[in-house]
DNA sequence: GATGAATGAGATTTCATTCAT
DNA sequence: TATGAATGAAATCTCATTCAT
């Protein structure tokens, strides 16, 4: 059913289809009339709410990002157990995955590296930032060992989460929800001092 | 003084030259030309030694794909103790990324996927599948937990490591050998049953 | 606070925004929605008063060449004595020149030329002929030469004129009032049978 | 008769069928694709040669102008009585004119004076400077009168000289070659200092 | 009448591939 | 066999004009 959309559907229906196109073919693989193809808007109209396609993937890049942000960090409980909040922060990180699928494989594509702009990158940092800060504090508690870095441990827990689900996207596993427990599980043992 | 030079050394450097450009800019990012004058060999002469653009980028990656999986499997001494035997694979890992590290960034780049056909592919599959098998025999004797699935263990540890690289590449950690020793023990800790 | 305007000011408003900017950067330099927002009217309503660009360039050039031909023609004297005649005359373009500097280089302009119709080039026409029938006759009185065509003597004092402006407005030179009387002498000795 | 052309040879068809059509319609007025169907190259083999279309005009502008300062400049006999130097100019600027309508007609369009670099517009002040010192040395001599200054002689002159010729091209006269004598004449009286 | 977002044809430019030499 | 200038289809982007509100 076509519906009359107003001026913000049109700018959100341009973001979701680059979205879903660029998630598909990456976005060196997809020429602007694509997208406006399949946001059922002219070619032009995308250059009214994006100044270029560089900067059309640089807006869609900080709102997925932001989302992802977000998806992660509000609300976290900081007081409970260690234990408790990775295994919050895994379920979040999962939850993301599963209910965006397009937007967790477009953060994960490589070929918008070359778009992006300085806010971009500076918000791509901000994100994991959070996380960092607590696993320098689980470390400075006795928590986590001391002897990796915690940069060392951000990066492999991201790593290992992140091929995690490309390898079930690219068809090498299908996870189940005890799969994921146990890869949590594994994570958490990576770094703790003594089993717990 | 302009040395003539073979066909397989033409060969060669064009895909030396590919390899070179491919790495720094994406396969989306270079056009042809580039690759020719970087190999010092005109424009028309790729197209005597590859049918297409297509093809070129498949035969990199299987050349280098395959250059890493000898990497990895060759010679390696399958009697040695299981911890041992982790070392010396993780220690191939790292000795790869660092003695190549052009072939390493060019396989870990997502932007060639669309290129990659199914000899590829399959080649792809093959290079952990010794790690792979490997990592199965190790919790059948006990030595891996059991509860996490093999599939789910190799894309964990593979993910680990290569983020890890590529947090170093993106400019977030400066990685000592003493970070890469504890990383390897950190992914070692991940998956076995008990402390050894 | 904003002023509710008639339909004649609206399409003042917009022959005025248009004369600004395409004097200073050229028909083929503005988009339309540029000449709107400058007169503070949307788009579309450009369209209600004016067919087209190409109409609304038509319209604005006989607006201001017809002003141009009254300046220059209105209220002059022909019974005055020739040299007094042409030294009006010459006032009267130095005038317009000065008070209309965005009309005078509008209309001085070349890139309009493919769009001007057949009215507009008319008009043109008959805004040097009052002058030129004035030079035929002072040539038939012997006041002027008889060797040089009339045609010809408009076009070089008209080019004379022109160019002077243009060299000021290009930065070559900055025009006193003593330079211009200057100027208007030497084109009268151009002409002028014998020295007056 | 198809001719095979060297590449020099293409670089000189593109320039002359960009004046053809330049000279015709304007810099705007015409879409890159018909400069080479008139110049039987494709489209691409354009920015082989030059980098952008603003590029192209600005070499064509440089190679006519210089074209234009070599007909007026070289070979001067500077020691001629100052109004057989006068009539050489004179003769050389019709000349060029004549010889060369297109680029004498594209030279005089405004509309790529947007396109101008800094390159072309130091070229375009360098062309006239020998006859603008000439005038100023003939002022110091007495010859021309001192009470008009040498930027607006100038200024005049090759105005008064322009324009006639763009009366002849829209069509108002028919030079002969009794006009141009004639005309060439008028300039001279312009400034002389007393009739010679 | 007025609005201005939307349109899509057409402009400039790029680049994988070809082919005459 | 090797060359690299040439090709032209396709990419990005612009802008005169329209039309639903």
């Amino acid at each position: 059913m076509q519906q009359a959309v107003s001026s913000q559907d049109k700018r959100a229906a341009i973001l979701d289809a680059a979205l879903a196109v660029f998630s598909e073919r990456g976005v060196d693989g997809v020429a602007v009339p694509e997208i406006s193809a399949r946001a059922r808007v002219a070619t032009g109209t995308i250059y009214r709410y994006f100044s270029s396609k560089e900067a059309l993937v640089n807006e869609l890049y900080r709102e997925q990002k932001a989302a992802l942000g977000r998806r992660l960090n509000e609300g976290v409980n900081h007081k409970a157990e260690p234990r408790e909040l990775f295994a919050d922060w895994w379920a979040r990180m999962v939850a993301f995955a599963r209910e965006n699928p397009r937007a967790y494989r477009f953060l994960e594509l490589q070929d918008h590296r070359p778009y992006l702009d300085e806010a971009s990158l500076r918000l791509e940092r901000s994100v994991l930032a959070p996380m960092s800060a607590r696993v320098r504090r689980l470390q400075a508690q006795g928590v986590f060992r001391s002897d990796v870095r915690h940069e060392v441990m951000m990066a492999m827990t991201w790593g290992a989460f992140v091929n995690l689900f490309k390898a079930e996207r690219d068809g090498f596993v299908k996870l189940t929800a005890r799969d994921i427990a146990a890869a949590r599980d594994s994570c958490w043992r990576m770094f703790v001092a003594s089993d717990g």
